[in-house]
DNA sequence: ATAGGTACTATCAAAAATGAGCGTACAGAT
DNA sequence: ATCTGTACGCTCATTTTTGATAGTACCTAT
């Protein structure tokens, strides 16, 4: 019983990476899990604007979809860390350039609003 | 009054490039116009599992995000014709990426459903 | 007089995505 | 004995997006 991630209505191969990234906090998660492992409190601080309820919901459709792993420790209290795969790097170039652009277009384009207008200045990613 | 598309939940750059290639139709409409200049029937035969309203719809953001033209022939019946601008242009490569990263995904998880399953062969994109 | 084509608009309805807030098990610290 | 922290799951409500259907103005062809 598929969500309609997996029923692009164009049936377009743009859309079925769109399904994947596409997600409002996934860019986000996979920027900063690019930068190595992070437990789940850890992003639910790094990207405070998502509630835990989303973030889990993102990392479930992200681990189905292959791009990151879930290591599950079995202790308690509850130690999970989230790792993106090899595969999802594979994703690191074309979420860059998705960055790339939408900076240049904010650049062109003066009403769209810019990172940290809801006070997150590690929204999404830094061109450093 | 913006729509959510410019109300990006992370203020991620990345959302912003989604906000303008994201609709369920625009990567197919742009495809299409980066092989020149259409009119509204013409795409609508092209895309026809698009209703004409959703049609106009993702025309008129793609045209207020600037990334195509819409010239208006004052003909009647009516005649217009929608062209990709020169930094609509700019997305063609990632636009291609993202079709390209589809396609490899589809290749490694066999339960996503390929284009043409819908009788629509022309869905969005060929390689060649 | 009727029908067909064009590029839409308008209204209503459904589906999909996201948000808010609470609950849970258990260990360790106080 | 109480409190805090972890990594969620569950339910309800709202927002956002998409679909279905019908209608419009005007010209040309039959």
């Amino acid at each position: 019983m598929r969500t309609k991630r997996f029923d692009p209505k164009s049936g377009c191969a743009v859309e079925v990476t769109l399904s994947v990234i596409g997600g409002a906090w996934k860019p986000v998660i996979l920027f900063h899990l690019l930068e190595g492992k992070k437990r789940f409190m850890e992003l639910s601080r790094l990207v405070p604007r998502a509630t835990q309820r989303m973030l889990t919901l993102q990392l479930r459709e992200l681990e189905t979809d292959g791009v990151i792993l879930r290591h599950v420790y079995p202790q308690v209290p509850p130690k999970v860390e989230y790792e993106i795969s090899d595969f999802g790097r594979t994703l690191a170039p074309i979420l860059v350039s998705l960055r790339d652009w939408g900076d240049a277009y904010r650049e062109t384009n003066p009403n769209v609003p810019s990172e940290g207008e809801h006070g997150d200045p590690w929204a999404c990613a830094h061109s450093g």
